[in-house]
DNA sequence: GTGGTCTAGACCACA
DNA sequence: GTGGTCTAGACCACG
């Protein structure tokens, strides 16, 4: 799994949604330290306050906890991730039939036209 | 059919894929007048700047056409209309794909998830 | 000689430009009596008060005169209609001059650059 | 090179214009950035949203391309800058070309009055 | 009253 | 500090 930004959306919400899903597959295992906000800017490519802020949405979110002087580590119950990522594709699915909505699809078309998807 | 724009997103293309969806269903006819710039703003309880970048874009599209001092028009060809439509549905349709598989799901996984899905 | 007004520009220029021009071709000869408003509305496809306002232009510029209750006419000097139409051509040849050194052409590369011209 | 807008034409295209010669004669390099839209704004002595529109009619050509909280850079491609260049050139030569036959003058007589041209 | 242009200034998420 | 979005309101030429 490899870490891809969308150059085009917020690279926050984007790294969030990664880690997160790092943590749910068992890339990082409870109570696991994650890399430093440092090291992570390096290797992601990107701001050390993004982050940073990262982070911080994580830790609110119960997802990791930050420990000061020692580094931010995953809570030790993993399901909060699993569950956070549930909640992410709900999100998006239900914006995404809002969306089809406001281009004049009722729910009965998206999903026919889901199923014919391809690419 | 109507305008109920969603307070989060930007006004502008909520605006444009309104009007593109009430020119392929017919609500406006190729060649009839849509209505002023201040009208349509008045109505929609927007700024009229935003509705003359919406007409902009659709004129920009193909979808209408602007004569000063006369008004907006639409284009005689309603089919661009209804192609932009089906475009829209299809970025919007690959955006979800994609954000989904950011979230762990592959297209097999999202096409079973949208077939259960409710709400 | 017909009048094609270019539906992206002014159109009441147009018609000064054209009225000017049929006087200075000798369509219109010294003293002659103009179309009426409503006639050459008419014959022209403009609204009455776009032509009713070149009128006042080219009886500003001296080369109509208006006589109340019984029409408009041509100036007995035609050579102003000469003139101004001179005028006319001057100004945007200058302009022309201009906008093209904007786009990075002395007056020397334009006069080449015209020079090969085709279309 | 200088910015003197023409007070009675509309700024954006005239600045749009600007920025094209910049690039294409090498103020600018590919990749390289230009100024925030609001140091632009400050150094063209204009509205910020107008240089932003300026910005975005560019990027619509391919000549520049914006970056969110990073800034506008040059496009990879300078030579699209110089095709539109060319471009904007041909356009204003055909109008102008327009723009004389209905002042009477053919193509030829229009050559020959460029010709003589001073001034 | 129409679209076209511009200014001024605000707020936002993001970096 | 960056671009992105929106509002408010002004003036213009044209019809």
């Amino acid at each position: 799994m490899s870490w891809k930004p969308d150059k085009d959306k917020p690279i926050c919400p984007q790294l969030c949604e990664y880690i997160c899903l790092s943590i749910a597959t068992g890339v990082y295992g409870a109570g696991d330290k994650l890399p430093s906000v440092r090291e992570m800017a390096v290797t992601a490519g990107v701001n050390p306050n993004t982050v940073k802020r990262a982070y911080e949405i994580l830790e609110f979110r119960g997802i990791v906890t930050s420990v000061r002087n020692q580094g931010t580590f995953v809570s030790e119950n993993t399901l909060i991730a699993k569950e956070s990522l549930e909640n992410m594709r709900r999100q998006k699915t239900a914006e995404y039939f809002t969306d089809m909505k406001a281009l004049g699809m009722d729910a009965e078309a998206v999903k026919k036209y889901i199923e014919e998807w391809n690419a």
